[in-house]
DNA sequence: TGGTTGGTAGACAGATCTGTCTATTTCAGG
DNA sequence: CCTGAAATAGACAGATCTGTCTACCAACCA
């Protein structure tokens, strides 16, 4: 693996499950076994590797939740697969996102409070990308206009709310019933 | 004001806007002009400030959603009234919690990432006290057994969705899109 | 063959952070 | 009036963290 390659991936696992403030950069280096002029050589700052790990989050986390969605056509099934699918991640049953702790863009995003700081817009990025799917999924509905919308944001926020429910409380349960009233939500705006 | 007040109020202000591990203990020292031993005097490391600071927002969030849950009768209305509440918050219409920076408690558990640590169970503290909310306010439209826990579960997700939606990607509609599907929701469940 | 590129190991500078400690002051209660 | 608790300013120790720099190595390609 690329030396670039291997710092981002042992980035991310540290960053993911300690923060990003709590971990330093030479213990990515130990970790990783590259030299800290290797990484300097590649990245200016430690904020440009955090960048760089945001974006192979992001990349990571969009192929296993299209991947997943291929497998059904867009629609109420797809709404159901991404709620089986977060299920799936928050109760480690599928070891592509590494071991769950929460949605590391919603973590980094607290960590870098600015709205106006890279790490920050690019959280913010990741979450509209996740809007977009759900709205692809209602759109196959037949839901158009403003319904659309707000039934796009709303399965948006339950998915949001699923996630951070799981890492907050510690509760295993809260993508299925975010999936259900997922349901509820969809059968109701297709009246 | 008490010093250990004013240290408490200074810490969370600044904990708030830029995170925990991101202001240093001398930073509160300055802008709260109390002197380092008097800061080790009232607790005896970082930590228990933090957890203190905790303590005291949980305390000033509650109070400001009692309040204003007062005024209405508990039931359909004071689910209402909570996402009203909410997008007050969210667009900081209402400057009894400080302008709004996501949720502390969300923001908090994401740097103490283990769930062991007690700045982290503090926080899961805080959202089941509001899921408790919910669920009283669920049950005092009527609704009862599994469909209560259900909806209360339901409704407490759209509520943490809300805040992190209007927090990481600065929609601040997120409380109004998230009360018109509780509103929707809760509808269904009484049938 | 010789220059460029990517890499290694790690010393070092300089800033910053937590927590301790000294020496001094203020002030309320017995 | 005296004692003890709470507070002050800030030096200091020791750790840690980011980022620079030196000196060297190995591969590749012109």
């Amino acid at each position: 693996m690329d030396k670039r390659e291997q710092l981002i991936t042992t980035a991310f696992s540290l960053f993911y499950q300690e923060g990003v403030h709590a971990v330093g950069i030479n213990r990515i280096l130990k970790q990783s076994g590259v030299a800290k002029k290797t990484l300097y050589h590649h990245f200016p700052a430690k904020d440009d590797l955090v960048i760089a790990v945001l974006e192979f989050r992001h990349e990571q986390y969009c192929q296993w939740l299209e991947k997943r969605l291929t497998a059904v056509s867009p629609g109420a099934e797809g709404v159901d697969v991404v709620f089986t699918a977060l299920d799936d991640w928050i109760n480690s049953r599928d070891d592509t996102l590494s071991s769950f702790h929460g949605c590391f863009f919603i973590n980094v995003s607290a960590e870098f409070g600015h709205h106006e700081h890279p790490a920050h817009r690019r959280c913010a990025k990741h979450k509209n990308w996740m809007l977009d799917v759900m709205n692809k999924q209602a759109a196959a509905t037949g839901i158009r206009g403003k319904k659309l919308v707000e039934v796009a944001e709303s399965l948006a926020l339950l998915a949001e709310g699923a996630i951070v429910q799981a890492y907050v409380r510690g509760q295993d349960d809260a993508a299925k019933r975010a999936g259900q009233a997922a349901r509820l939500l969809l059968a109701h705006y297709r009246r």
